[in-house]
DNA sequence: AGGTAGACCTGGACGC
DNA sequence: TGCGTCCAGGTCTACC
């Protein structure tokens, strides 16, 4: 599921429910995600109160009081649910439960467990080995065309490839890049490295564009993935090429039945879509 | 050094 | 119904 317009969705519906507010119980229903969880997670995050709901790129950063950050990666599969009220039976896969004083319960579900949850000093998350190398904020004002320019300089991978790559810009996964580089008009297959001056100048606001568009709809949802409410996100009905190969790309004119419409190529190991057409 | 496969894990969709 | 195959939003590690 989860790019950084998701996981800003889900920052955003943590926020209210978490800030301010004390854990009275948090369980680990198994003693890993991806990796090991902290000895004693539990232990260390009951009783503590939350300052704080923060994001960097695709983790969620849980700033508690005394200091310690909740770093939150959900992988592929994550999610969080809000249950205020009626608490429905456990899933199997809702491997991480946090309650709070107004009854609040929340829960964090990750079937592939590609996610991962880690307890940092708040004073070493700089050096936090992967937030160390991360790349600039793709909405902050610094990102902007120059500095994808210099970010790119030299590189000889293709430009799908690049954008993958957290430290050049940070947050943008499959979707997002190939939507992205659409709104662009520029080829997935385009050299890094030619990705300069004009083009990076028009591919940064497709960036910003895509992921403000997205974050309003609340993320996308793709196979069963839901809001923090149980809301689906829509952003995925105004895909332009993810996932519709075959099909015409928005204000096209061309004959589908003779150019094959959207393409599906794999770019290392993954599906990229474009129009081979209007992407150059 | 930079770039590209393989690994991690589960489940859903599809073909037979 | 069941089995095999392929595919999936991410990122680390191990190789060339």
């Amino acid at each position: 599921m989860p790019e950084l317009p998701e996981v800003e969705t889900v920052r955003r519906a943590l926020a209210p429910v978490l800030e301010g507010r004390t854990l009275v119980r948090v369980v680990a229903r198994r003693p890993d995600l991806r990796f090991p969880l902290p000895e004693d997670f539990g232990q260390r995050l009951t009783g503590r109160r939350v300052r704080a709901v923060r994001r960097r790129a695709k983790f969620l950063l849980i700033e508690i009081d005394d200091g310690t950050v909740l770093v939150s990666h959900l992988g592929m599969s994550g999610s969080y649910r809000i249950h205020q009220g009626d608490k429905p039976p456990l899933e199997k896969h809702e491997h991480i439960i946090l309650l709070t004083d107004e009854g609040t319960e929340i829960r964090y579900n990750d079937p592939r467990r590609f996610g991962f949850m880690d307890l940092v000093d708040g004073g070493q998350l700089a050096d936090y080995p992967m937030l160390k190398n991360m790349g600039p904020e793709p909405l902050d004002d610094a990102f902007d065309g120059a500095a994808l320019t210099a970010a790119l300089k030299n590189r000889q991978t293709p430009i799908k490839a690049a954008l993958l790559d957290q430290t050049v810009v940070a947050g943008l996964g499959n979707i997002y890049v190939a939507e992205a580089l659409f709104r662009a008009g520029i080829s997935p297959r385009r050299k890094a490295a030619s990705v300069a001056g004009v083009r990076a100048a028009r591919l940064v606001p497709a960036i910003k564009e895509v992921l403000q568009e997205a974050i309003a709809a609340g993320g996308s949802s793709i196979s069963d993935h839901r809001q923090p409410d149980g809301e689906p996100g829509y952003f995925q009905h105004r895909f332009a090429v993810y996932g519709r190969q075959g099909e015409p790309c928005p204000g096209c004119h061309c004959d589908v039945s003779r150019t094959g419409g959207i393409a599906r190529i794999t770019q290392s190991g993954r599906s990229t879509f474009y129009c081979s057409r209007r992407q150059r």
